[in-house]
DNA sequence: ATGGCGCCACGATGGCGA
């Protein structure tokens, strides 16, 4: 069983590499982020070609996010309930037995700004959001654009990112904040080689000097941590010729004993 | 150097991302 989340920046313009990329990777469910499409916009019929069930939530311009599955999710819920969201940034169905949420995070901008402090209201209402979930759903992984690097290990250049966006200590306490709540970050459970990025910007060829962030993740409960074999981050769709500045990222995990 | 690139809504350039 394959769970995997992408930031594709656009899915209109990305469409077709995400079809070659389900179909060199056919994954049980893949959650998107930044689709950047109203619902009338949703390109349904080309995916649901492909092989893939879909549940989407969009708004013009700016957000929006996607579950594709293959079975049909259930239980689809769009946002964090009880948080008044003009953004659309969240949605979750149960696979299986498995509740899947995906997360695309705000940016949050810089520490100070107006979107900052709607970054952390979003992320202590997503917080205790996903302690319910995880009471209902003991199956559970939470994976998407978390717009986090959780440690300085996870930043190319730590010292001039140091304090900045993604970096601050506030944005890690919510990650650890997560964790806390039993969740285990799959990438981490692994070895994994030095400098493994999920975002690099587009400007200063940032990818070809593998200069990046790793702020794509995959987070898993306390039963299905033991089933996971692995997880990694694809950086084949960043070398394609109109990329997302995002890289997928999977996880793989053995059959329930 | 606060730029650089890419996407969107525009119908020129600005907001936004990270």
């Amino acid at each position: 069983m394959q769970f995997a989340t992408w930031n594709v920046n656009s899915l209109a313009v990305r469409l077709p590499q995400l079809l070659d990329w389900l179909a060199a990777h056919p994954v049980d469910a893949l959650v998107l982020q930044e689709t950047k499409l109203t619902d009338d916009k949703f390109p349904q019929a080309e995916i649901e070609a492909a092989g893939y069930r879909v549940a989407f939530h969009g708004q013009k311009t700016y957000n929006g996010v996607a579950l594709l599955s293959r079975e049909a999710a259930s239980d689809i819920t769009r946002n964090i309930p009880g948080l008044a969201d003009e953004q659309a940034r969240v949605i979750a169905g149960t696979v299986g037995d498995t509740r899947v949420i995906g997360a695309y995070f705000p940016n949050g901008q810089a520490p100070g700004s107006e979107k900052f402090a709607y970054k952390m209201q979003w992320l202590d209402a997503l917080r205790a959001w996903v302690r319910e979930e995880l009471a209902r759903h003991p199956q559970l992984v939470l994976m998407g654009d978390f717009n986090i690097a959780p440690e300085d290990r996870d930043v190319y250049d730590p010292v001039a990112w140091a304090g900045q966006i993604h970096c601050t200590p506030e944005e890690r306490a919510h990650f650890q904040q997560l964790l806390g709540l039993g969740l285990s970050d799959a990438f981490r459970l692994f070895e994994q080689p030095p400098k493994s990025w999920s975002w690099w910007d587009y400007r200063n060829l940032a990818f070809r000097k593998n200069q990046g962030l790793r702020i794509d993740h995959i987070l898993v409960s306390p039963a299905l941590k033991p089933r996971v074999s692995a997880c990694e981050i694809d950086k084949a769709p960043r070398k394609n010729e109109r990329p997302s500045d995002h890289a997928p990222v999977i996880v793989t995990l053995d059959a329930q004993p």
